[in-house]
DNA sequence: CCTCGGGCTGAACATCTGTTCAGCCCTGAA
DNA sequence: TTCAGGGCTGAACAGATGTTCAGCCCGAGG
């Protein structure tokens, strides 16, 4: 999924429809994008969308396995390639870079997260039990803290780390830079770490 | 802001009008819930929406005035009443509480919150501050621990806060049963305080 | 009594939407 | 050369949507 096709014309035309709803549903979200406005992206007529989709759900169905796919594999790269020790800090690391580098996947992301469609809902699912996993792994190292229920610390690790994703526009508002700038996500990074290591109070 | 009103005979058709926009808005979008609908809902002639309230821009307005006048009206009443020491126990009390009653309240707040709608940006922004508020309360109380960069404290705060509200459905999936039910929150509440207390890592 | 005005309606309008369809062009196989 | 098939298009259609408008009903004020 290339949020930003580097040379259209490589694409076939099929590609560019896809790449371009991708990035217009992210933009305007599914309901406000007509087929025309995607069509005309591409440099396209309507009939062409309905031609290759079948519909406007199955453009949408497209785009959206795409994403999943793409996501999938970064986190199983992960859970291939990280051992314990360094899990936590390689998960964020690679969140960051894959987010940092795509604001139309975050814009996106943040729909579906949100909106009650199913592919959003799968998507949760699948980062909560990424984060599970995430959280067994570190446990079974010794690395966590026993609590007296630990049913809420999976959410807690997602809503920190899901959050500046959620509301990105609050911290660009308040930030004056742009959210997910490397420096900005390091020091976020490090604040939360603070946060995970000693909590907030005295 | 009455999500679930009483009884509807009791209310002007302008009053039923603005409270059926609000839940359908809340269920559906404001995009996609048609002015139809929202007069059918109401019992009363499409025409009549757009006499009272200009236009559906108009009604939209009037729905989110009552929202944000009614949320400002409860923070400044835990910030009017409530002691330094005990500001974050009430802080978030209150917060369950309306929340927790309230499920079309929850679903319009969650739409806001990502929508570009700047309504949605002035909620947000009011809960930083309200947040940013809370912290400093609590810091000058002496309850807080220092930290090396303190930038993203309310931010984190926020976060673990909102985050029951963002995610709600995965959460309802996931624990099978209400996520807002008083038992639910006040379980969440506890290990959020020990969260907030204590951080997650040995 | 009349009439004025606001709540309220049915019907209509222009526009936008997803979708269909007959048919164009062009490549590659027979 | 013929021809089948897939990429592709313009025009059109049916339905939905926001909005307008002429006019209804009915209680308050003269």
């Amino acid at each position: 999924m290339t949020a930003v096709p580097a040379r259209d014309a490589d694409l076939t035309a099929r590609a560019r429809i896809r790449d371009r709803a991708f990035a217009l549903f992210a933009e305007r979200g599914i309901a406000a994008t007509p087929v025309r406005a995607i069509a005309g992206a591409a440099g396209v007529s309507p009939a062409l969308v309905l031609h290759h989709f079948g519909s406007k759900d199955g453009l949408v169905q497209a785009v959206e396995d795409v994403l999943l796919e793409t996501l999938t594999e970064q986190f199983e790269q992960i859970e291939r390639t990280a051992t314990p020790d360094v899990f936590s800090a390689r998960a964020s690391e690679t969140i960051a870079e894959v987010l940092g580098s795509n604001p139309v996947l975050r814009q996106y992301l943040r729909r579906s997260l949100l909106e009650e469609h199913p592919t959003g809902a799968t998507l949760v699912d699948q980062l909560f039990a990424w984060t599970e996993r995430g959280i067994d792994i570190m446990g079974q190292a010794g690395a966590l803290r026993a609590v007296a229920d630990p049913t809420w610390r999976p959410y807690q690790v997602l809503y920190v780390v899901l959050g500046p994703l959620l509301l990105e526009t609050l911290l660009e508002r308040h930030l004056g830079t742009d959210a997910f700038d490397p420096d900005v996500i390091a020091a976020r990074s490090r604040a939360n770490h603070d946060f995970f290591a000693h909590g907030l109070l005295a």
